[in-house]
DNA sequence: CAGCTGACTTTTC
DNA sequence: CGAAAAGCCAGCT
């Protein structure tokens, strides 16, 4: 189903960002699984950009929804947003209790667990 | 309104 | 393998 417009908020919520579809869709990213900011730029439109999601994660520590952004990491599985979490070493610990392996701040296998929005979600 | 910035990606050397 | 540059675009100052 269409969900990227489910987003709208209520006519109260005139503030709308388009850090709300990232951060929805991230959200969405079942447990064990991993996605690129690419894939979730490609899903949200063509005129996103992979910066535009990494800079709504950026925002996440804002939002006051709990958002894995763990779980979102560069199209090599690198975590290269590792040193904006808490701790450097955080968002691997979180990986690894979602049953990932991280070798090196890489995910191991990273195409296995990869999760496409596009193919789980849109199509 | 104009310039900066950024948790990316791809190409090139 | 690594460093550098260009393209990307919305939000912030």
């Amino acid at each position: 189903m269409s969900r990227k417009k489910t987003i709208k908020q209520s006519s109260t919520q005139k503030e709308y960002s388009f850090f709300q579809d990232v951060f929805d869709v991230v959200l969405q990213i079942p447990k064990g699984r991993a996605t690129s900011y690419g894939a979730i730029a490609k899903y949200l439109g063509t005129k996103m950009s992979a910066r535009m999601v990494g800079w709504a994660m950026n925002a996440s520590h804002t939002s006051s929804l709990k958002i894995p952004a763990q779980r979102v990491v560069n199209r090599n599985g690198i975590l290269t947003g590792k040193f904006h979490f808490a701790t450097p070493t955080l968002m691997e610990e979180l990986l690894v209790k979602d049953g990932l392996t991280i070798k090196n701040d890489t995910i191991v296998d990273f195409k296995n667990v990869f999760w496409d929005p596009v193919i789980e979600l849109d199509l």
